[in-house]
DNA sequence: GAGTGGTCTAGACCACGAC
DNA sequence: TCGTGGTCTAGACCACTCG
């Protein structure tokens, strides 16, 4: 498998096919090490910068991550939380724990959260809107990172009405028990309804950096909007988890 | 906005991040040209290298593409399908239109497909395991790509145990109309239930090529099990889609 | 200290697109 | 034809990691 430098391909992008094959026939398996670029510009008689090229394309495949000093290497598969429609069940809330943590724990690992924001806010205008709010009128926001055994998993941020949360919880550090949503239950209003929005896109810088994302991970962003027993929106749950650490699952009747 | 030599942050990402800046508060909005290579280079006094690299930056964040001969461009927002739980629903295979066609129209657009294979095949080993299939049960499979006004939209990969597609037209080149739904309730199993999962991950080089897919945009990857009054599974279906051409919406009841 | 990846320069040739 | 992006070379300095 010689490079052909009359070809109409790119020599980097046939570096690349030479060793995209080598990582899927198992030649370097998940947490290889893969060749240096020096030993890759030497073995194919290029330049260490079209050696380079040819790991920054299987990167953005998200098939490699560099590290500093140490290699490059195969991505390893992360553990994945499957994200079911019963994580919103009220037996789980009434065990202690939010929807998270439940997942978390299932997989053997430990839930914690960083609270970044809390507190009374001006809503974005999504937000304003899926909750029906008129003009003026103010949200309680949680913001919160949430890890399982320390890796950062989710950027979660929450939005209640001002009217529903003040005076609980809610907008205090800690939450209490079983999450938000035992609390908005606490308020009597009794979680009916839930309806998810999915896309999936590049992280911006920041969200990169927070995550801890490596390489090209995309994320899937998911707008949440929980009603109560009387169809009234309660919270809107803006999210933005690691695309390689997460899937979702959804089960439902075939509508009329 | 001068770069800062000495900063820690790489030259090219200062670069990047006052472009990104100006795409974001509307200096070049969707469609627009950004300055050229040669031009950024100049006016910032770097190589044309380093000019490269600041635009390879953005394209990674899907923000830009570049088009060979004519210039770097600011994505423009493509056109969304919004792939909600009704798109399944009985009245829009009755009036002729499968789940797709039914969403294309919609907006506006014609839908059409292209069929890549179709016929009688080993199951792959996760369609096996999903419809309770034994050793040896074949399957018939539709492969095809669904188009809007001649882009191409979804890979679509249909399959079903071939005791039941045998004799009807799920395994002829036209399907008829309704979609291949319309042929399973025409074979006596009525549409019940549905199951997806929904992962998203980069796309692989052959994928990106089909799909048309310019620059960082992920895919998702969609899984459906369709079973039918009985519970029995009687199709699954793996699908990838160009993440920003959809979203996808579920609504659902809280569970117990 | 030796090896690794990260950044940058200065220059070259090529292929594509618009005029 | 000319400007655009696409590829590649040859060499340099730096920061990080590991023994």
């Amino acid at each position: 498998m010689p490079i052909d430098q009359s070809s109409d391909r790119a020599v980097y992008k046939q570096i690349a096919d030479i060793l995209r094959e080598a990582i899927k026939d198992g030649t370097y398996g998940p947490g290889a090490r893969l060749p240096s670029e020096n030993e890759l510009a030497k073995k194919y008689g290029v330049t260490r910068v079209t050696a380079r090229r040819a790991f920054a394309e299987l990167a953005a495949e998200g098939l490699t991550v560099s590290q500093h000093g140490r290699g490059v290497f195969v991505r390893s598969a992360p553990v994945i939380i499957r994200a079911s429609m019963n994580r919103f069940s009220r037996k789980r809330r009434q065990a202690g724990d939010g929807a998270f943590a439940s997942e978390v724990k299932r997989l053997g690992m430990t839930p914690s959260q960083k609270l970044v924001e809390v507190g009374e806010i001006e809503p974005p205008g999504f937000v304003a809107e899926l909750l029906r709010l008129g003009d003026g009128e103010k949200v309680a926001v949680r913001r919160r990172i949430m890890f399982a055994d320390d890796v950062p998993m989710q950027l979660a941020d929450s939005y209640f009405p001002a009217s529903l949360a003040a005076g609980t919880k809610l907008v205090e550090q800690d939450s209490g028990p079983g999450g938000s949503y035992a609390r908005v239950e606490d308020a009597g209003h009794m979680l009916a309804r839930f309806r998810e929005d999915l896309t999936a896109r590049m992280p911006t810088p920041e969200e990169a950096r927070t995550l801890q994302l490596a390489g090209a991970v995309p994320v899937v962003q998911l707008v949440r909007v929980a009603y109560d027993q009387n169809g009234q929106p309660v919270e809107v749950f803006d999210s933005v988890v690691a695309a390689d650490k997460y899937s979702f699952s959804y089960e439902f009747d075939a509508p009329e």
